[in-house]
DNA sequence: GTTATATCGATATCAGTATATCGATATGCT
DNA sequence: AGCATATCGATATACTGATATCGATATAAC
């Protein structure tokens, strides 16, 4: 498929979090870094660190004083794709929507919404956040009008499955998915299922065998 | 540590999922289940399946019709802990914190959110779903009145670390933290980043790589 | 200027998870 | 009843990601 050497998955959820950390010291004036001192942050393996950074940044670090920290920032924003927005609509516009429509973070990782849908007619022409709630008939319409090709659900789960085929046949690629079921997608279409009740579960895993050990 | 085989995080990520399927095949008259049939509703291979249910149900399958829909609901919610309450405290009653205060689906998860602390005045004494914001002077003493072992973490980022370093003083031993930053707990206590960052920026990279491959 | 050392990058090894193979068998079908 | 077959569980293999090793080297310290 593509062409240049593929980044595991691990490897893009770390990326992120060294991103805050060096952010954060060049704040503080830091010029240098070294994989040791981000991994000893982290508590993670400084090898990992930096065949990491080797994924995803030509630059190569210097002995004794590591990478530069301005280069660094540069090169992982770059690769995440943080420097030119990508858009998004979001369907269901209850408690959770109405609270991701609300928040600003998204914006710093190149995450714009830019409709919002909802099947409730008491929510039509509702603003949240300079957003209008528009209705699922406006859908399609709404949608090619922008350029987004990633879709946020957050309907009931009943709901969410049919809603999810309904965002891909009009153009959507890539779904963010927060209903609690595991949606399933064509294989062109990227997805992503933010399962609560697995993270959860992996939570009270560990903390029962903490609990155990002692 | 533990004396019986550790479960690997993989698998206990998927577990929830199994559960929720299970639980709606049931409730359509389902008896029997096939590690193949879930295998491809969720488009995961079936010795996957297999796996993970010995690995928590001791009742064998049989050839040809698989396992007992019922008896596997019942292994896989006792191995999760969903029989018997899990108390968390909340702490950030924002729009994060609000939305989940009010959500009911944990409860079927075996989670039970018993208390809630913000450092905002303005917020003492509101409740939200039942539940009274308390300032952040009577963490010790709200907490030692309750039985809760899990902390949920909805503060800004800002203040997230001196929050969790606070909640582990308090004798939480689980934090689930849903700040834009990597917490660093002490090696007795179980932590969970739900890094939003993350998650998107692992569907960002598989959106892209599906687009360009056309 | 010389020396000691922290860090790098490349390569090798290890560990853990996912998948493949295969014999056994219970069930459904003729 | 007998046969074909879907599925099981156990074992073996393959794959992927994490960690260890090691020579090279730039820098800091003296
Ligand atoms: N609230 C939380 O803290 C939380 C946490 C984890 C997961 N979730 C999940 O996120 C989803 C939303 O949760 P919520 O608390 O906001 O629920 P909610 O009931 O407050 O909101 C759901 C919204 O979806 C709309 N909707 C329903 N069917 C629709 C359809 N077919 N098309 C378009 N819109 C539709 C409803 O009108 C409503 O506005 C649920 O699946 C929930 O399980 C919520
Ligand atoms: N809102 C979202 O959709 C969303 C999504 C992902 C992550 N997050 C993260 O979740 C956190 C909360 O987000 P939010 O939108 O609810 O923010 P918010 O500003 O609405 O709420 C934060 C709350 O924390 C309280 N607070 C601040 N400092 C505190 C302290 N030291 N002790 C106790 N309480 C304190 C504030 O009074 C406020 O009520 C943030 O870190 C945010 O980045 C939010």
């Amino acid at each position: 498929m593509s062409n240049s050497k593929e980044v595991s998955k691990s490897t893009i959820e770390r990326l992120p979090k060294y991103l805050r950390y060096l952010i954060e010291i060049d704040k503080m004036g830091a010029v240098d870094i070294s994989s040791t001192t981000i991994a000893e942050h982290f508590n993670f393996n400084p090898i990992q660190v930096r065949k990491d950074i080797a994924q995803v940044s030509k630059k190569s670090g210097k002995p004794k004083t590591g990478f530069k920290v301005k280069e660094l920032i540069k090169d992982i924003q770059n690769f995440l794709g943080y420097n030119n927005y990508s858009e998004a609509v979001i369907v269901g516009c209850g408690g959770l929507g109405k609270t991701l429509m609300a928040y600003s973070g998204f914006l710093s990782l190149g995450l714009k919404i830019v409709a919002a849908f909802d099947s409730n007619p008491a929510l039509f022409g509702l603003e949240v956040n300079g957003l209008k709630i528009h209705s699922m008939e406006e859908l399609d319409a709404v949608i090619n009008k922008t350029s987004a090709k990633i879709g946020i659900i957050t309907v009931p789960r009943e709901s969410a499955q049919q809603v999810c085929d309904r965002l891909i046949e009009c153009g959507i690629k890539g779904i963010w998915n927060f209903a609690p079921l595991h949606l399933v997608v064509p294989s062109d279409v990227a997805i992503r299922n933010e399962d609560m009740a697995a993270s959860l579960a992996v939570l009270s895993y560990e903390l029962a065998a903490k609990q155990k050990s002692d």
